[in-house]
DNA sequence: GATATAATTCGACATATGGCGAAATATAAA
DNA sequence: TTTATATTTCGCCATATGTCGAATTATATC
């Protein structure tokens, strides 16, 4: 006797969160470490509310999870266990996206961000 | 020196393609055996012209191919090599969705209209 | 050729979605 | 306490999307 689950609707929400380019652009740039509103919004050029709004789209299909620091927040990928959904379609995607153009753009120019002068006190992460 | 694909792109068509129940269900069910645009019409129970508009997604997306055979069009889960990223995103859903509950009434369902009298024309396929 | 039928295309519609700026919240700094 | 700032929420708008029915196309049958 089989239990079912139900994965389905689940993995609607995930592909609908996932196919849209500037949320998948935001998945595979959290591959390489978690990054504040501000730094992604500096990465794809949107305004603030737009990045929040996408932040909430990925959050609500369990892709990603945020964590609270003072005035900022940080977005990383969820760390679920490997047999949900969200976890496994995150897995492929970043092998799937190894050796793609923009998304190696996309880690480069984190890179800048990251690195970007301590003066400009808006758009910077605390660097060790 | 390291060659860069394209895939961002045609992730983005991919996922947006399965970011619809119906859609899900066709693929998810297609991973039983080819099928015909009213054979799917009458799973969904959706009118013939929106299925075709869901096939036009789906093939565009390069997720499934078409084969005529007389008025009849059979659709069926794209054959490309492995490597592909339509591929692989088939192969990870059918695995997520093996104990689905929705995933495998579909293909209970699907059986029923496969075996349906053969004098309701309309609506039967080829059966050996 | 005329008729029937499977599928697609077209035109229309209601709703969903991605984007922005302004206002609201929450926290830090002065 | 006042000011500054990171993020979110809200209201709005233009466009995209899912759906249908009607018209069109292609094929089979009479």
């Amino acid at each position: 006797m089989a239990k079912y689950k139900n994965n389905m609707h689940s993995l609607v929400s995930i592909f609908k969160a996932l196919g849209d380019l500037n949320r998948l652009r935001i998945v595979s740039v959290l591959g390489g470490g978690e990054l504040c509103v501000c730094q992604i919004t500096e990465l794809l050029k949107l305004a603030p509310s737009t990045v929040s709004k996408h932040m909430s789209v990925l959050r609500q299909a369990a892709l990603v999870e945020s964590r609270k620091e003072g005035r900022w927040i940080y977005y990383k990928l969820a760390t679920s266990e490997n047999s949900q959904p969200a976890a496994q379609v995150r897995e492929l995607i970043q092998k799937l996206l190894q050796d793609d153009q923009q998304a190696n753009s996309d880690l480069n120019e984190v890179k800048k961000i990251l690195k970007c002068n301590p003066e400009d006190l808006c758009r910077k992460q605390v660097q060790k």
